[in-house]
DNA sequence: AATGCAGTTGAAAATCACTTGCAATTAGTT
DNA sequence: AACTAATTGCAAGTGATTTTCAACTGCATT
């Protein structure tokens, strides 16, 4: 009995169960957004999806995103410069680092910072809605 | 003798020598940034700038913060959605914290963090070039 | 002060990342 | 199978920023 990763990413019935659609063209990006690995932008899943079925479109793409994104299923990243860049939302939150000679992305988390923020957040007399901590460095050699 | 503000922001001596020509429509852009409490977008630039020289356009604008950013005398921030915003280079450090209902920004530093973003860094054998930090939150009331 | 010319300018067009309008198509109920 | 509202692709539209290009202008040099 093999079990390749510890989630699922059954998106497609979770999308079902908020009304959604399950249209041939979201098939397609559903599988490539659950098998991704990386942080992939709207254009770099377009090229994957259409490997899958020829009829999903761009459009189609940033519609989906958008959906899966209100239904909490992935989040959205806009690092320095580059477009959105998608990733799955049922991790554990977590920052970035980003080499910016590759554009790979490294996750990591720290509890510490996430508790020092919510101290400054508290000092200020905020409530944290949310927060992102990238830190772009280069790999050393 | 008086002394408005800690720092000159002495851009158009810092340009010059840079080999940059001082035309009007820089003064007036210069004039803007230096005086410049918030973070304002580019057109909002373009807008307090006008006042001052009308001949100044969009893209000069553009073109100046690009330069000024190149040299080191400014600092550009995209802030979630929205356009970039900039501020003067020459304070040290700070991380910032948004108001999502307003849009202002508050800005911090924490010591703390910054050592630990280090210690993250080095742990994944990489140099930081830069980071950022933002803290998107509501006045707590 | 006049000259020369590379750096700079504004206007318009181009680009990039998305988003939207709309007529045709289709998923999923009845 | 019929129905109908959700969804689609295409084309056009946005908003932010950049580029093209011919005209203009700092500013170093006469």
């Amino acid at each position: 009995m093999s079990k390749a990763t510890a989630l699922h990413h059954d998106y497609e019935t979770l999308l079902r169960e908020a009304g959604v659609r399950i249209t041939k063209q979201r098939q397609a990006i559903l599988k490539i957004i659950a098998d991704a690995a990386d942080h992939p932008d709207a254009m770099e899943i377009y090229n994957r999806a259409s490997a899958l079925d020829a009829s999903v479109s761009l459009p189609t793409v940033y519609r989906t995103m958008k959906t899966l994104e209100e239904n909490g299923a992935i989040r959205r990243h806009t690092f320095e410069g580059g477009p959105s860049r998608f990733e799955h939302a049922d991790s554990e939150h977590h920052d970035h680092l980003i080499d910016v000679d590759t554009g790979s992305v490294i996750e990591f988390t720290s509890p510490k910072i996430e508790a020092l923020q919510r101290e400054i957040a508290e000092e200020l007399g905020y409530d944290i809605i949310h927060h992102r901590l990238e830190i772009y460095g280069k790999r050393r050699r």
